[in-house]
DNA sequence: ACTAAACCCTCCAGCAACAGTAAGGTAGTG
DNA sequence: CACTACCTTACTGTTGCTGGAGGGTTTAGT
């Protein structure tokens, strides 16, 4: 699979695939007669795995960890079970500042649907949160 | 309020407080005798509701806009709902999709609990996710 | 009144994670 | 055999900060 390909299954640019190689996070067999690159299911797999948690706000070094927990069969499982459940962790307080977010911008919407333009008072009320 | 309070309480550094000055994202009042930057009640609710939305992806333009929504006086009613909303959906593809990634994680977790580190099927599953 | 710590400022350099563009090689099609 | 659609490297540009130098200000202690 080429590079175009690989990058529209995985939705990811094509940039951000070569990227990805030239850093080493998803190193691509190279075609030694024209140097293109060759990606395996596995490595789209890991594209998409990696396109997910970027969207999360984890680092290329955070991928990078995540990914070799399922790689280094040399890793104790202890470890294994400890990082994933840290990154879990993670992700919970994520959903909930998110939850947070969404409802701050719901209850805007609701309160500010005339066509009077009344005050929207989200700024007060986040000022009254600070005091809490 | 000096910056070092302001950055304390809005969960922001003061280097990125700074930077928001800078770019008129959050604009403070200057003391023209020593150049401090003072930051209203309102200013940190600001402060707060850009790291919220930071977190998730949203550009500093996006958050520029959101703001807007709330201090353009003469902004009709009708676009400020539209844009809410708008930002309302992509939170909840962000929510969904983050859901997943949480989903995915947490199988993880309870398939390679053991010590005798089984294969964990991560890859394999993400590999079949593609065929679909 | 003096000094040291703890603030604040501006300005400039650098980093992460890409995106854009130039300059050029390659593969399949009429 | 030209044309189009790929692919390559290499370098520069962008966004959203972060760190550090160099220097002024405020506060707390002696």
């Amino acid at each position: 699979m080429n590079i175009s390909q690989a990058a529209k299954i995985s939705g990811l640019t094509i940039k951000t695939v070569r990227y990805y190689d030239n850093i080493g996070l998803v190193a691509a067999y190279q075609d030694p007669q024209n140097q293109y690159r060759v990606y395996s299911k596995e490595d789209i797999a890991k594209l998409q795995f990696i396109g997910r948690a970027r969207r999360f706000g984890f680092s290329i070094e955070e991928c990078r960890e995540l990914l070799s927990l399922y790689q280094d069969k040399n890793r104790p499982s202890r470890e294994v079970k400890e990082l994933t459940l840290e990154k879990l962790l993670k992700i919970d307080k994520k959903l909930e500042e998110l939850q947070n977010l969404r409802n701050q911008l719901h209850h805007l919407s609701k309160n500010c649907s005339g066509d009077d333009r009344p005050e929207c008072p989200i700024l007060d009320a986040l000022a009254k949160e600070n005091e809490v």
